[in-house]
DNA sequence: GAATTTATCACCCTTTCGTGCTATTTACCT
DNA sequence: AGGTAAATAGCACGAAAGGGTGATAAATTC
């Protein structure tokens, strides 16, 4: 992806120790350049032009910008930089905010130093570096299933119910439905009226609702 | 997540002499319990149950049963069983397929042996080890989806509208959203209007599925 | 201080929904 | 062949939702 130059790093992150630590060891990494490193993002803009980093390593947690605004920010100034992420938990929320904003990685800061380092190496590369848990996250978010997968609730939709309720998530109103589907309105209330049993619920909205939520639809 | 009893596994691979080796290294490592190996997944619905994995390893490409969708049938037999995918290349689609049929990890068949290992016991406390490269191609499935970020609409929704917006994405009826903020529903109905207007809908199903979709609600 | 926005309430009228009950045809099960 | 489930359709009634119009008071903005 990138030719082999030194890949050129700056560092956005307020706790000095470890702004210092990682700095010292960018320095002492062969094949890696130490761009600049700040404590927090709120000069950015001013900085990534200059600086033109290749990989940003960024802490979620700053005064001032978080590291999430400021990885959009990063990622709208220069697209081509890799932003990887450092936090100390794993926090739900912001993982999936971060990633949502063009983050390529996500690390914990309790990471050891030879892996961080080829986490960048990695992240500049094309992959995305990311604990194991926080990968499960991800793809948990993919499969939108609960927890431990034990319990999805089966709906015993027949297949015209479930196109029924397709049509319903699609907003449409009875009328609408039982033209799309060449059938009359009183049919579609009956299916309609089944549907409501089985997904116990008793109101157009809440069953669109049901069905966006728990059900592929 | 588990008790500390051996991890049960299970291997399905075409290849003899990969699922050979890998019986043995499972075998060979204190922790692990070897439970069974198979060359395809055709009577996987009468191992499975018998055999009570915690963890199967899966090979992607199998005569017979492809292992994305044996997947889906032992995460149907057995949720709590994670499935793990081997595969020799990174084929987006079949990452995604598996990923979306329940799979909680994907490695590369030239993986290391011990970083198997180390992905067994990964997958079977609740992470998802899987190569940076797929990580890259999962977030960025997930980033290319949502415009968000920078540009999201603006509705321009006043404080109230934003509230009762709320209440209908709950499934309040009129009724229930006047009593839930001491209002009339007269005036519930004044400020859905200006809601639909907004939004420019005009069903209550459709606001909500805008909300949803569009806004944070 | 005038204009605009926001929140509130009211009345009328039409359409859509939710529901109860019934009935016919098809298709599948055993 | 008889039973069961699904899909279809109809009727009827009351409740809920949506559209139109108008009005008042408070807060904010200009």
């Amino acid at each position: 992806m990138q030719n082999d130059q030194k890949i050129r790093i700056v560092i956005y992150e307020d706790n000095r120790d470890l702004r210092e630590g990682m700095t010292f060891l960018l320095q002492a990494t062969p094949g890696l350049e130490f761009a600049g490193a700040f404590p927090d993002a709120t000069n950015l803009e001013m900085q990534i032009p200059g600086l033109k980093p290749d990989v940003v390593l960024m802490d979620i947690d700053m005064p001032g910008r978080s590291g999430i605004d400021a990885a959009t920010i990063v990622k709208a100034l220069r697209p081509e930089t890799q932003v990887l992420m450092l936090t100390v938990f794993e926090d739900e929320e912001k993982v999936f905010q971060a990633i949502r904003n063009g983050a390529s990685g996500y690390l914990l800061k309790r990471t050891p130093p030879t892996e961080i380092i080829s986490a960048i190496q990695d992240v500049h590369i094309g992959g995305s570096p990311m604990t194991s848990t926080i990968a499960r996250r991800v793809l948990r978010f993919f499969q939108q299933q609960p927890p431990s997968g034990s319990s999805r609730p089966d709906y015993d939709l027949s297949p015209r119910e479930l196109e029924i309720l397709k049509s319903m998530v699609k907003g449409y109103s009875y009328k609408l439905i039982a033209e799309e589907h060449f059938i009359s309105v009183d049919t579609v209330r009956s299916h309609i009226r089944h549907i409501y049993e089985k997904l116990q619920v008793n109101s157009k909205t809440e069953a669109v609702l049901k069905a966006l939520r728990e059900k592929i639809v």
